[in-house]
DNA sequence: GTCTATAAAGGGATAGAC
DNA sequence: GTCTATCCCTTTATAGAC
């Protein structure tokens, strides 16, 4: 066992770490099925670090699931802004967009997760405005009507959940699983120029940090 | 308080009755965030009493769950098969499907919440055959071709997550949840009449009582 | 900056009474 | 058919050492 265990890191970039990792266990299991335990272990620390850095597993998982908002949410405006800057079109980079969200593994999947706890007292509120501050990118700075922007939610949200659902690793031996995820996913690439072919102009986007 | 309790009630009836509570606290909460304890109060009876009856939790959700997908498909196919019946067009009996599910609230999310499970052991195949049955259901039963079933499952996701979301309750305050909102529900209604002009005709659907 | 040890609470499951 | 009582494991959070 090559234990990488144990390093003194500092506090800024343990931190990113044990994000990262959280993201990763969050987007699997959602918010009620981790322990800050799995976290910890993903992360090689231990599990009082972790409560201890963050105060508390419900402040972990709300920071990690807000830094995913806001990295999709950034992924989209990129998408969007760059329009100008090289000779690579929009709708390549609005491809691009969805590809590198799925990149890193937990992002959109602990974001789908967020968006199962409408009914909890804290994440409720989050997960609303999360998802409508993302609504409003797409609208706003990307520019799509309300019609393309719930036309890819809806899609973007089929996808996840089929990735979630692991459908890919039974494509093979179920073909109905390959039916659907080829039909989807060459769907969404239509559906990505489609959208890119009649949104309205958006200048220079504005980039607010959030 | 009118406690009707500690009723003693034929074991199928009071099965129903549990199934129906565990139906609501899954939809809410999810598998991990629901206490069998939670259903117990739901039901009006004692905690030991659900587990007694259904043996453990992982039982009673699997299921509440199953049952869920069951009840999906028996409305798709209601809503396909009566064509022949009465002066009704299958627009509206497809319409109503998804106003009958709706209707049952726990239905529909709980249904949601199995299909985060793709990492589980026990319920990941469970969520995957779930999620093929119902495509099929609409393939082959209703008649939809592959790319018609895809939007429409895609637009009831996103239909779904946004009524787990309480996006309803908060409308009147945020215009934007209000626009989004009735942005998608006149969509899906269109979407129903859209695909119902054109899917193949079915004959009599076959009702598998699976 | 990070760990070990442990307290305190929660929740699933079992036993047995009625 | 249904409940009460209770066991025991899991999990979050804290205290304090290094």
């Amino acid at each position: 066992m090559t234990e990488t265990r144990t390093q003194r890191l500092p506090a800024a970039e343990r931190r990113e770490l044990m994000l990262d990792a959280a993201s990763i266990v969050f987007g699997e299991r959602g918010y009620a099925g981790t322990t800050t335990d799995a976290v910890a272990a993903a992360a090689g620390v231990s599990q009082a670090y972790i409560v201890r850095t963050f105060g508390s597993k419900e402040a972990l998982f709300a920071e990690t699931a807000s830094r995913a908002v806001s990295r999709i949410k950034a992924v989209f405006r990129q998408a969007a802004a760059s329009e100008s800057a090289a000779e690579e079109s929009v709708e390549e980079r609005l491809g691009r967009a969805y590809v590198d969200l799925v990149a890193d593994r937990g992002i959109l999947l602990t974001v789908m997760h967020l968006l199962t706890l409408g009914h909890h007292d804290k994440f409720g509120p989050l997960a609303r405005e999360g998802f409508l501050s993302i609504y409003r990118v797409l609208r706003d700075e990307v520019g799509l009507t309300p019609q393309e922007a719930e036309t890819f939610l809806a899609k973007g949200m089929l996808i996840n959940t089929m990735l979630g659902l692991r459908l890919p690793d039974i494509a093979a031996t179920q073909p109905d699983a390959g039916e659907l995820l080829t039909c989807v996913l060459e769907g969404a690439a239509d559906e990505v120029v489609t959208l890119s072919t009649k949104h309205q102009p958006l200048g220079q986007a504005v980039r607010h940090s959030d």
